[in-house]
DNA sequence: CAGTGATATTTGCAAACGCATTTAATTCTG
DNA sequence: CAGAATTAAATGCGTTTGCAAATATCACTG
């Protein structure tokens, strides 16, 4: 696997990490800060018989109606095998329920429950609140260009995605 | 451990995140570049016989001299058995050593080898092209406000970190 | 419309993970 | 300064993860 054609950049030396400086690289902040958001919501989680990826689908089911399982493993970050066997989990505990789609019986479709949705009321204001912490003394316009910023990241890096 | 002295906050009726909306919701927002970004390197590392544990810590190394694992555990955002771990591995294909710190024998530093340095070098590119591509088409001045945010929010969540 | 290739989901399995504990060394306290 | 409490790192162990393969269904092609 030789690169027989690079694009456009000519072999220009990159910047080092080190020149960056790891507090000015974007990717390492984000990182860092989500882990530490993940980090804080994993006892409240541990608490409700939660773990990360059995949330993250709760949280995108409670916004999204019944996509398919292939789709719910993009929204919610989630890899499919991962998310299929947090369902099963789910599913078990009836916060959701899976659903052959009418169209195409090779597909699933999941729903949440009742149960599903009181289950991430619960959970919802400590992510609020670790969420108001993370942007604590950040007036409300810089917060609004900041998500805005990310709309377009994510624009970018999704092209071949959904 | 009850929460005795809620701060100034009243009890509010707390926006739902159906209302905030999936995609005004940073962490998720977040977490969902950070997750694509990640596995984008994936392949990269695995070629390179690393994981994501070990090359945040070759990351860090290259930037910060020596640190302790403690500290490396915290700047690499790697749960710090899963670090020490990682550095066995690390230690075993000569990409770092460890060494007892001369002033207090519980403690080890890191330090990173030429062999480290140039994996980590091997891995850069891809980094940096990853990190392009997610900032594509963000001009200069919102790049740094956004960095400039993100570094308000590691402050803040960092508070009782190192 | 049989056959080949794609797509959706699940499952087998080995590796990785993280909590709790252990080991070792340092610091604090009476 | 002995003993208790704290801190740093490593390890035991059950759980989770994610790749690859299996299963089931659908779409396309000649």
């Amino acid at each position: 696997m030789t690169d027989q054609s690079p694009p456009e950049q000519p072999p220009v030396n990159l910047p080092r990490l080190g020149e960056i400086g790891l507090t000015n690289f974007a990717p390492y902040l984000m990182n860092r800060i989500m882990g530490r958001y993940n980090a804080s919501l994993r006892d409240e989680m541990a608490g409700l018989g939660l773990t990360t990826p059995k949330m993250r689908a709760l949280a995108v089911l409670s916004v999204i109606e019944g996509p398919l399982i292939r789709e719910l493993s993009v929204f919610s970050v989630v890899e499919q095998s991962t998310l299929s066997r947090a369902l099963d989990q789910l599913a078990t505990e009836g916060l959701i329920r899976r659903e052959t789609d009418a169209a195409d019986s090779r597909a699933t479709r999941v729903l949440i429950t009742e149960a599903g949705r009181t289950a991430f009321e619960t959970l919802w204001p400590h992510m609020s609140e670790a969420h108001s912490r993370m942007f604590r003394g950040i007036p409300a316009d810089e917060r609004r260009a900041f998500v805005g910023t990310l709309q377009k990241m994510l624009a970018n890096i999704r092209k071949h995605e959904i």
